[in-house]
DNA sequence: AACGAAATGAGGTACGTTCCTCAAAAACGC
DNA sequence: GCGTTTTTGAGGAACGTACCTCATTTCGTT
């Protein structure tokens, strides 16, 4: 049997009141009196009932998560693998709900962060590009106590609690040493696409790409950054123009979305497979471009794994608790056609746990 | 606020007494009732709370994990990964408990596993080698109704409840990809090593190796597996004799452990950052020799998220409940000098979640 | 030694569920 | 419409912890 708080209370010759005060570090309690009871814990290695007591404290967590309205395949998965943690974690007193605002209305995300706290939220997850309404809306929050964790895209100068994602940079290292390693150090000419310069894990991703290029591939020759601005046909003629001018390009790096229209093109230029192309997270799409040999390689963040990491971190902080830093802390994947996994089935979430 | 068992109770029209029995799957209840509870259940959006339900049923978990007592670096960082994982499940009613048992004693293994049952084990997760007397032992424990999940290494004929652990032919298809990428498709020669072709995960990822390398790369030359049998100087010897005959050797695929002789072999004849070195399992060393350049790159498994799956795994057995796959599948991953992780900080291990 | 302040004890209720018993009601077969 | 079986209701104890109140003891000061 498990020692409970009347153990120690016998244990440590104190009565359950004062067993209490310690456990929750209330005060009134003498240090020597606290010393007695902690040795008691020890003594008979005494561990909380997390269930118990979350179940005592009626506590529970109505946690917000916000993502652009966008509907690239990437951020819709986010939101599904963000909808499937939650519900897995409604039995856990958790209550997750999603929220979206228009990409392109700072203001609209500020209301809508500001109507946060006043509606029962103790937390809030965003991924959302930095502007300054955005950092002052943040900074309202969190005076209020409700931490704010940063999704997939980080927002620096330490505006936030956490940051729950990638390194941005080492991944774009990764897909630098990959590009230069199945290139064979050159020569050759390698194509970059990003839709827009301007937000920070694109320019994070060049960055560290750059860095491994220019240090280990210099036989390589890296091309600047063409922009798509999450437009298709941006980038269809954008590239179909760089192809024509450039017959050396051997490597595509696609920091960004939209592989739809990239992909396309390369089947229709007939390069499937002559090419090198590297990108970024594992979508339906890029999945399947990957089994065809189109997409040479992929640098992904596991979103299941983000999304249940996105509500440990939030209860951690809600609760004021520290962190498994090691838990928390997001890979960079590297998939490649051989190490694929297995497709998750869809059709497998159960609405009850009710297999008897 | 969230709704309980009596608010579903008042809205279907019954007592609180049908309602658990309808929850709890216990017998007595016409199917007209049943319909009527599960329609409350459903029109409130009720979901049961685990913590609350579990605390009710007194239920504690006393897992066993069993382990080979070998002293390699992978066995002590998955037995350190266990136990941490077991420690914070701790506060969970989980109690888990490492065994070792003599590497080279299916026997003495065997006994361990018989008197599992009479010391309140529910549940029991091995790694071991298959063999005929651990078959039969294990069909023991699974006969009164102690889930047994294989670790690492499968353990085939669908001896167990479940596997937590790597694809290994997959893992073994990676390393060949890698290999033939990263040495341009030829020419040369891959050297292949391995502690020993009976086990069962060594003969997988060969197999898996071959299987890209004689598809995709016929201009790379893959040389017989060499035996070392997890010896250190039997490595020495094998490898510096094949070094030695053969000038053309661009590339070592280390299938197991002992890659401490190997990255010091390769030190010593100066082929550190020359030579192609692929391995598995990112231990502490692999670690360093990966920093260093002599390894290139690196299969593993995130050994955290095998424990903490191996829990959840066993957790879900023991009460009859269905798995979340894609959680508990394991990852193939790679891992380059520029996607290693940070170091996880050893110090971090707190004793009790005691920050106010 | 007496005082006020600080520390401790005793006892209770609550959280949401499980699981038990016993009685009452409803449904069923004939 | 009788007896029998099945279904349902009412109530309570338990799980381990949190948190509250009020009384009592102990401590440090003077």
């Amino acid at each position: 049997m498990r020692p409970t708080v009347i153990d120690i209370a016998r244990e440590a010759g104190v009565s359950l009141a004062t067993v209490d005060r310690v456990l929750n570090a209330r005060p009134g309690v003498r240090e020597k009196t606290i010393l007695a009871v902690n040795e008691a814990i020890t003594r008979l290695g005494y561990v909380r009932d997390l269930a118990a007591a979350n179940l005592a404290r009626g506590r529970t967590y109505r946690f917000a998560v916000i993502l652009p309205d966008s509907e690239s395949q990437f951020i819709q998965s986010l939101a599904d693998a963000l909808i499937e943690a939650g519900s897995v974690a409604a039995t856990s007193r958790i209550d997750l709900r999603l929220h979206r605002f228009p990409a392109e209305d700072p203001h609209s995300l500020a209301a809508l962060l500001a109507s946060l706290p006043d509606n029962g939220y103790v937390g809030v997850a965003l991924m959302a590009p930095e502007t300054p309404v955005l950092r002052d809306a943040v900074r309202l929050l969190r005076s209020k106590g409700i931490p704010v964790v940063a999704l997939v895209s980080n927002l620096p100068n330490a505006a936030c609690d956490h940051f729950v994602g990638v390194d941005n940079r080492a991944a774009g290292r990764t897909a630098g040493v990959l590009m230069g390693r199945f290139l064979g150090g050159g020569p050759g000419q390698v194509l970059v696409l990003g839709q827009s310069l301007l937000a920070r894990d694109m320019v994070d991703r060049r960055r560290g790409f750059d860095e491994v290029m220019l240090r280990d591939f210099p036989g390589l020759d890296v091309l600047p950054s063409l922009e798509t601005h999450g437009s298709g046909r941006t980038l269809r003629d954008v590239v179909a123009r760089r192809l024509a001018n450039s017959p050396d390009v051997r490597g595509i790096y696609a920091m960004g979305d939209g592989h739809r229209a990239l992909t396309q093109l390369i089947d229709d230029h007939g390069l499937s497979g002559c090419i090198t192309v590297i990108c970024h997270e594992l979508t339906p799409h890029v999945r399947s471009a990957l089994e065809q040999g189109t997409v040479t390689a992929v640098i992904t963040q596991n979103l299941g794994h983000l999304a249940r990491s996105t509500l440990r971190v939030l209860r951690a902080k809600a609760d004021n608790l520290p962190l498994d830093e090691g838990q928390e802390q997001i890979r960079i994947e590297i998939v490649l056609r051989e190490n694929l996994p297995a497709q998750p089935d869809p059709a497998q979430i159960l609405p009850e746990e009710k297999v008897a």
